[in-house]
DNA sequence: CCTTGACCTTCCCCTTAGGGCAAAGACTAG
DNA sequence: CTAGTCTTTGCCCTAAGGGGAAGGTCAAGG
């Protein structure tokens, strides 16, 4: 029979740990004096000590220890889910440590970043779309009021929080006669028209973001470092990006005050 | 202006969280009405929150985010620091599934383990220790009492908890004339004698140690396990095996609850 | 004007595996 | 007998929020 202190020094563990154990029920002492409470325990539990510690270097947590312990042929399932608990954990680290490297690579030079890539998913969602050559990048601030009033002709309902998009349906940048497909989120359908067609758009687990602040002029520098950031990070490209307008003409006066976020839907 | 509900769904963040935001004082709403205490938030703060999400991204806890928003000057040692700690952690999780593969394959068959090997730390220890070559396995329990005796004209005090053990210094394993050392953590030096030296036993960082319960007859099953474990998860012996003695003839009958325990110092 | 449902507030407890500390009782050696 | 060491319980702490309760607010419809 060896006194807590004791048996923890035979082990390299603390107290606490031990005492713990007792409290969660994991290992009870062999013995406990009923006048004085001490705990005492004896060499036999050293196996079982032993069982714990060899499961706690596996990464297993104590509750789990624990069901192992008292029904063994468990063990099995709960190993197997540990594997993949254990898997999804080293790539997850990885991806941040790339992450990591990555930015540290970038920000060698400039002390602060203009933009911050971050990964977010998109939902699924019904949307009033208006697809359209338009010849310049002006063109469609003239349309985009007659499609505003179109929606409301047929009774449409913005979404909250609002959520308004560009796809651009060309594979590459262009000036001119450019293939655009204007969104507006809404809660449900309604008849179509000539001008505006109901529709969902599908949604993607993963999506690289990039806030740009500033007028559209300035908007190819934030498209390049997007890409830039997708080919850095080992990931690919899934989808048609999109350029979601959060603040613009119609709220701030002010060009350098406008939000613009690019998504673009990414994979692998 | 948003209010809390709609700015979580602009960034698929729970409310929750920016409460905890705000409490900790990562992300202040732009406005906080005075009567009613709503929070609000503008698209500003869009880009601060983003900021977050792509530092969270990367595995950095919030207070160190709070720091990199605040001196953005400081960023690239607390990256350096997060690529570090990522490398370990990853290393650290390889080991820990190696270890998990390891013992589902071992466990594949058997319903139980007999032995259950562990990592730990052995300490630098001062011991009374005598060497000689054994005939055979049954010589020592002679001598043993005699270096008791010897130790306590000495006026050597053990060690508590008791740690007795034997180096074996043959490469292999023998079964007569063994170069065995014997081995008895005392609290301090003593004067040697003929038979007992005094010196101090150099620990080592990691040991792989196995207990076994039963016989010394049936011990090199657990040393044949404990070097089919280090070889299996990739590590190699980088010191002499010890046998340390926790229960036996001296405390227990039965030879069936004898305790002895194999701590093999391993590395890389 | 009233009500209803959705939204917001604060407050408190919960999660892991113990660490730190404090007050008080127990044990051992001199 | 006393000093020093050991042990006990109890309370608060960690990171990043999650869950839920009790109560106040807001906007829309009747």
């Amino acid at each position: 029979m060896y006194s807590i202190g004791l048996f923890s020094k035979m082990n390299r563990i603390t107290t606490k740990t031990l005492r713990h154990y007792d409290e969660i029920g994991l290992l009870k002492p062999a013995h406990v004096d009923d006048f004085t409470g001490y705990r005492y325990y004896s060499s036999d539990q050293l196996v079982r000590l032993n069982q714990i510690i060899a499961l706690k270097q596996m990464g297993i947590g104590l509750s789990d220890i624990s069901k192992i312990l008292e029904h063994p042929e468990g063990v099995e399932v709960l190993l197997s889910i540990k594997e993949k608990d254990l898997l999804d954990r080293i790539e997850d680290q990885r991806k941040m440590l790339k992450n990591v490297q990555n930015y540290m690579k970038r920000i060698k030079g400039e002390s602060t970043m203009k933009y911050t890539p971050v990964i977010r998913s998109l939902p699924d969602v019904i949307v009033a779309s208006m697809r359209l050559i338009a010849p310049d990048y002006d063109y469609y601030f003239d349309i985009i009021p007659k499609m505003g009033e179109e929606m409301g002709k047929q009774g449409a309902v913005c979404a909250e929080p609002e959520y308004c998009f560009n796809i651009y349906h060309d594979g590459e940048y262009k000036e001119k006669n450019i293939d655009v497909e204007v969104c507006e989120a809404v809660v449900d359908y309604c008849e179509d028209t000539d001008l505006v067609k109901f529709k969902s758009v599908k949604g993607y687990k993963e999506a690289l973001c990039v806030l740009h602040k500033g007028p559209y002029s300035t908007l190819p520098d934030a498209y390049n470092f997007a890409f830039e950031w997708i080919k850095d990070n080992g990931y690919e490209v899934v989808g048609l990006p999109r350029e979601s307008y959060i603040d613009g003409i119609w709220n701030k006066d002010n060009e350098d005050e406008w939000l613009t976020e690019i998504q673009i839907p990414i994979g692998k």
